[in-house]
DNA sequence: CTTGACCTTGGATTAAACTCCAAGGTTTAT
DNA sequence: ATAAACCTTGGAGTTTAATCCAAGGTCAAG
């Protein structure tokens, strides 16, 4: 059992987004003390879980109102129409490591180009790196349109080189 | 080469969407027209398809212009601060594609519960699902909350029901 | 028995990512 | 040659998902 504050941080969200996501039905804690504080179970702690690796994955709140929505309420919801949703949600998640699976090859296929030699430094961008991964082309694109706005790319670098001494490479 | 609209078709995105993105340095059109209309190249068009990716995989769009940024631009960044990076984002995509196959395994777990045969019906919720594929438990959940809020699930679903007649279950 | 760290509610504010609108210029098809 | 269907800019409005604030109640420690 535990009060707002431990689940949040055992979660690491704030107390605050716990209140919304009851006040939009995706979390509600399992029961109320006697002075009227929210007392959540592991149960509800499982399905916080669930919504923020759902979230992580690109699901938006709704969607996964959806997920959690698929019980067999024969009242309301014939099998089949809930077999169609799961499908639907299989696709979409299929989809999705599909589309991962080749931005990791992509990004693998960076880092390697990257840190195999100096003379290959031209050649260190990701959407090269994606291009090179589905046709092999002849044709080489000469202009290469360079990003304006490096701002926050400063701040994450920072964080990237303090957080791990693991930059060996050229 | 593409005008606006036809981009935006090809990508089923609205002309506003991309001029949003090119205002915020995502995706700028690689010319113009003598009249001032924006023109895109093939370029562009990969780019703005990796965006989309990226996006639908649950990057936000500073995240994109992050990835999009790694570049060995030689006077700004050291290679081994790009790899750095390259590395996180790779730690990222890992652990999207980990939870992902979570999702995915639970949600087949769930078609095959909910289908096999009338009597399971109660045991049909994406949660228990995902329990019952994490530790095997003896003792079984009582309580469960339905959810309250349906309203754009039945719209889903009539769409769901609609556009596959695949619904074969029970 | 009070101080500090919790908790409650309701409502306002923020940030991200679009999405729409108005007023006008351009292209294309009949 | 003119209407329909594009495009331009600037700015306002919307939605999603929090996040913050104020005014007050609860609880454990010293």
């Amino acid at each position: 059992m535990y009060r707002i504050g431990e689940l949040a941080s055992l979660c690491e969200v704030k107390p605050d987004t716990l209140r919304f996501y009851e006040k939009h039905g995706l979390l509600a804690p399992s029961s109320r003390s006697e002075s009227g504080y929210r007392v959540y179970s592991d149960a509800d702690l499982s399905r916080l879980k669930f919504i923020l690796r759902a979230k992580a994955v690109g699901f938006s709140l709704n969607e996964i109102t959806e997920l959690l929505s698929i019980e067999l309420n024969k009242a309301e919801w014939a099998c089949a129409d809930v077999k169609g949703m799961v499908d639907d949600k299989l696709e979409q998640v299929s989809a999705k490591i599909a589309e991962l699976l080749v931005f990791q090859d992509s990004l693998k296929r960076l880092s390697d180009a990257c840190c195999g030699g100096p003379e290959s430094a031209e050649h260190c961008s990701i959407l090269e790196a994606l291009e090179t991964n589905r046709q092999v082309q002849a044709e080489h694109h000469a202009g290469f349109t360079p990003v304006a706005d490096n701002k926050n790319l400063k701040a994450s670098l920072a964080i990237s080189a303090a957080n791990k001494g693991k930059s060996s490479c050229c």
